[in-house]
DNA sequence: AATGGAGACAACCGCATGTCG
DNA sequence: ACGACATGCGGTTGTCTCCAT
């Protein structure tokens, strides 16, 4: 141990000094100096680890016991990586985070030599810097694979198996994309990892943002311990089950919920706390659509062979649990739509309140629950009580995730966040001739069976044309109601009243864009997609202008 | 040269959890 | 079962440096 006279006499710096232990030494805060990290050191030589309220007493140290964990931990520790983050130190970061949200010790446990703090700093300056860039958090392959993994849970009955399942699943390193993302992707991204440099993307970030932390942009419901968590509450929707026939989401296994959530760094479900006054369950829409959006709609990152296909709505004529094995990869690229389909007539009013406008994982739920229903919905809507399964939302996830593979481009908006956070999940219906139908919410289009056409040609996004146009959307259901499409013919409704309604209330840019989706000419806008549903039941409250 | 913003990093704080008597 | 204590974790804040203006 260095004497104080060797140091510098560090041990107590009066002006710096605060806080007591008690007895009333006064401890020191602040910066650690180097002689008060050897007298750390060679006190945990001596003693070990641990028991880090008796390194005051028994090494002179004016530091708290807290105080000496944390210097040791993240700084003189051995093994300590010191300077910057690899380029795989930083892509496993991302894609734990991906899987795990803030979970910095864990996510420092698969990063040898890295601590906590680094990692969650460095997030958290990731975090500030893409956010300013208009850029998504998480790269799409990683959104995919978390998706893949929740998935993998599901179909593995890991619904019960809570954080530990998901766990393993993380200690088994199973890192690898899919192949039927990266054949295509990798090709392309050659500064890959994580940040694919997605020029067009910006609008898409928002939908990145939120995934866990609050910080990121505020409307997502902090962490919470699981313990915490309470189960959505009907007092949240009052009449909802009710009046829906819908389940709630206690019916579903809280564990399914969370792992996937967790998937995606998030909490769920949304702010639970029936006492909670803030609104973030609806302010937190947007960040959901992150999360459905943003996580997917990494604009264009395939090429290739990845075989992209516009959504389609044919899985609605199916059992929605059985998807046509035959075909590989199933039903991933398929099912999207079922995202973009309109509520059965009669929740819409109800789904102002429903949990999708949570936008977090609930979302999906609903969603899910919205195919379920829609592939015979109507007829015994109100008898419908099924109850979700895990399998369906993961599929329904993943075909979303898909769905946003395809090659289209964004609306971006200098807002950054806004127009892709929604529009991307719209589904791109088609080039083929189906457009979409604007139509106030209230109004549904049942019997949705649109069959969208694959998505054989390639086209380039325009990505020059960008809309400045502080969009708001009081009632984006209106514009973004998946109800646009004639279940008859699969085409718009009435593609003049539609295009209509969305220059008057569009910029004339976003207006003319829209039109030329509506008409099949590929834009920049022909990206929306799987948002439509989501946004479909969105509250008023929900303002396009709010959006950072 | 001065200044302000952003990034990087370190450290603290409050709370939750685990352990032990 | 309970409380005290130690530890762990995540969020937040403070400080320093760099850089553009």
């Amino acid at each position: 141990m260095l004497s104080k006279d060797q140091t510098g006499s560090p041990l107590i710096d009066e002006s710096n000094s605060s806080g007591s232990a008690g007895g009333g030494i006064v401890l020191k805060k602040g910066p650690w100096t180097s002689s008060e990290d050897a007298i750390l050191v060679e006190y945990v030589k001596k003693h070990g680890e641990g028991n880090w309220n008796a390194v005051q007493k028994h090494s002179g140290l004016f530091r708290c016991g807290k105080s000496c964990r944390l210097r040791w931990a993240n700084h003189l520790r051995p093994n300590l990586k010191k300077g910057a983050f690899t380029a795989e130190e930083e892509r496993l970061i991302i894609e734990l985070h991906a899987k795990m949200g803030n979970k910095w010790a864990r996510m420092a446990a698969h990063l040898p030599g890295r601590t906590d703090n680094e990692i969650k700093n460095y997030w958290n300056t990731r975090i500030k810097r893409r956010q300013r860039a208009g850029l998504p958090l998480y790269p799409p392959e990683v959104c995919f694979q978390a998706l893949q993994e929740s998935q993998q849970i599901q179909n593995t009955g890991g619904i019960n198996g809570g954080d530990k399942v998901h766990h393993d699943l993380l200690q088994t390193n199973s890192y690898e994309i899919p192949d039927v993302i990266l054949d295509g992707f990798k090709a392309n991204q050659d500064a890959f990892p994580y940040v694919p440099d997605f020029p067009n993307l910006s609008t898409t970030s928002m939908l990145m943002k939120g995934f866990g932390s609050s910080q990121y942009c505020g409307f997502m419901a902090p962490t919470m311990h699981r313990q915490k968590r309470v189960r959505e509450s009907p007092a949240l929707f009052p009449g909802y089950n009710e009046r829906n026939g819908i389940p709630l989401f206690d019916q579903i296994q809280d564990d399914t919920g969370d792992k996937i959530a967790q998937s995606f760094g998030l909490p769920y479900p949304f702010d639970p706390d029936p006492t909670n006054k803030d609104p973030l369950p609806f302010a937190g829409m947007q960040g959901s659509h992150a999360l459905l959006n943003g996580n997917f709609s990494a604009s264009k990152p395939i090429s290739g062979p990845v075989k992209l296909e516009l959504p389609s709505l044919q899985y609605l004529e199916t059992d929605l649990g059985g998807w046509d094995t035959s075909s590989s990869p199933p039903p991933l690229l398929e099912s999207v739509d079922a995202f973009i389909q309109s509520p059965p007539s009669g929740t819409v009013q109800l789904e102002c309140l429903s949990p999708r406008n949570s936008g977090l994982l609930d979302a999906l739920l609903h969603e899910a629950k919205t195919i379920s229903s829609g592939k015979n919905h109507l007829s015994d809507k109100s008898a419908n009580s099924s109850t979700v399964t895990p399998g369906d939302l993961a599929d329904s996830c993943l075909n979303m995730c898909e769905t946003e593979w395809e090659d289209y481009g964004d609306p971006i908006s200098p807002l950054g966040h806004s127009t892709t956070s929604i529009f991307s999940e719209c589904t791109p219906i088609s080039a083929s001739g189906s457009s979409l139908d604007e139509h106030p919410p209230a109004e549904t289009f049942p019997g949705c069976s649109v069959k969208a056409e694959p998505v054989d040609q390639v086209w380039t996004p325009d990505g020059e044309k960008e809309t400045s146009t502080q969009l708001d959307f009081s009632r984006p259901d209106v514009l973004l109601g998946s109800n646009w499409i004639d279940q008859s013919t699969g085409g718009p409704k009435d593609q003049a009243m539609m295009n209509d309604a969305v220059a008057s209330l569009f910029s004339d840019d976003f207006g003319n864009n829209y039109k030329n989706m509506a008409s099949g000419t590929p834009t920049s806008n022909q990206g929306w997609g799987l948002g439509c549903c989501a946004w479909n039941n969105m509250p008023p409250v929900c303002q396009m202008s709010e959006l950072p």
